[in-house]
DNA sequence: GTCTATATAGCGATAGAC
DNA sequence: GTCTATCGCTATATAGAC
């Protein structure tokens, strides 16, 4: 039977401590060197208990992850009220993201672990994470929403900008600039490009260059075919 | 003391002895289901023998990348010799490379475990292995050395051809379309597109986009100043 | 459905042989 | 420098209690 108040079920009460404790310990002690005994103990439950929530430790980040996902999508929603412009509310979807994840810099890495290994359930280009990376790019297709864009670059605009924000993620664990400042401002640079881009694209110049990208990236499948 | 002999002393035999075993065993039965116990059975050593040369299962993926790469610039360097056009040059630099790992993908995909983590000695974007991507990234090198190109785009495309390169090898490992020919398509027409790029370049009206670019991709420390 | 006690197998470290 | 024997610790599976 299905709860009514599932958010707060026996349950989800424990899921919710052994996650809390997992984050604690991760960031106190790093993620490699935190073991699933000390995640129980602290938490106050069997080391099995946490294994019944969580497959594996990996597990935990992932389920860190899609808060974090959560939190953008509330968090987005509110700023982008005050975003006026296109550039304001790209900037709003793009560094939201970064500004949620920013003290954890350490643990986010783990997302990465199974992202060259198709079948892994962790996988983050993986068929078991779709949810979580759909709903990143439905953050930006929000963003470009009030704009009058052409279907084809509708389409392909929430997969781009979602590709560079993972690639700007990498960097940003990378980067030991202070406060990341070097991939804040390659961030801003480049959604400062795309605007440009997207100007220059009606240019019949340009026309078959962006004709022939979205051609490519159909033939790959990266893109759904249009009706 | 130096050997003079050094591909062939014991324990370089030893060491290949041991990592041709993992490669068998990896392909039989998975990087994952396969042990260091099983791997130094089949080698005919001790467990700890293997951990003496390897300092762990996914240091053994790492040489196999490394040996992936010296063939990798064995046969390039042939191929290039029939290769008279930039286009066929830059074809051998990205497929020569996909040909290698063709029947590896289970095992490739493992490199990338460690890519968000910057201290991780196996991090493929982290500065010990720093070894085996410039040498990737020489290869584009070589491929357009021929050419008279602006010192600028002289140095940002074996960059960005390598970025390329290791975009398509995660498609790749995710390709199940025969013979990964979609990956194969998306190469090609990625080539091709890098080229008309290269021409449209000099335009008058794309010069300052080019020029952004670069600008943006020195400012994140990703491209060598200009001396 | 929620959780525990127990068992196993593998990683990786260490001390030391040759 | 090369390699072995051994050991502690951890991840995770399983059987079953409530």
């Amino acid at each position: 039977m299905v709860k009514f108040d599932a958010s707060t079920s026996k349950g989800e009460q424990t899921r919710n401590l052994i996650l809390a404790s997992a984050l604690e310990l991760f960031r106190e002690n790093g993620f490699d060197q935190t073991t699933m005994l000390q995640i129980a103990q602290r938490a106050g439950v069997a080391k099995s208990a946490a294994y019944y929530y969580f497959p594996s430790k990996e597990a935990i980040v992932q389920a860190y992850y899609q808060r974090i996902q959560d939190l953008q999508e509330q968090q987005s929603e509110a700023l982008f009220l005050n975003a006026s412009t296109l550039k304001a509310r790209l900037n709003v979807a793009m560094h939201s993201k970064l500004d949620l994840v920013r003290n954890d810099r350490n643990l986010l890495g783990v997302i990465f672990r199974y992202s060259g290994e198709p079948n892994h359930p962790l996988s983050c280009l993986g068929p078991q994470t779709a949810d979580v990376r759909h709903r990143a790019m439905a953050i930006f297709r929000r963003a470009i929403e009030p704009e009058r864009l052409p279907k084809d670059l509708a389409q392909l605009l929430p997969l781009a900008l979602w590709a560079l924000q993972m690639g700007l993620i990498v960097l940003f664990l990378y980067d030991n600039s202070p406060d990341q400042q070097r991939t804040r401002n390659l961030a801003d640079g480049a959604l400062a490009l795309t605007l440009k881009l997207l100007v220059l694209a009606k240019l019949p110049l340009l026309k078959p260059i962006w004709t022939r990208v979205l051609a490519l990236l159909r033939e790959a499948d990266l893109l759904p075919q249009l009706p």
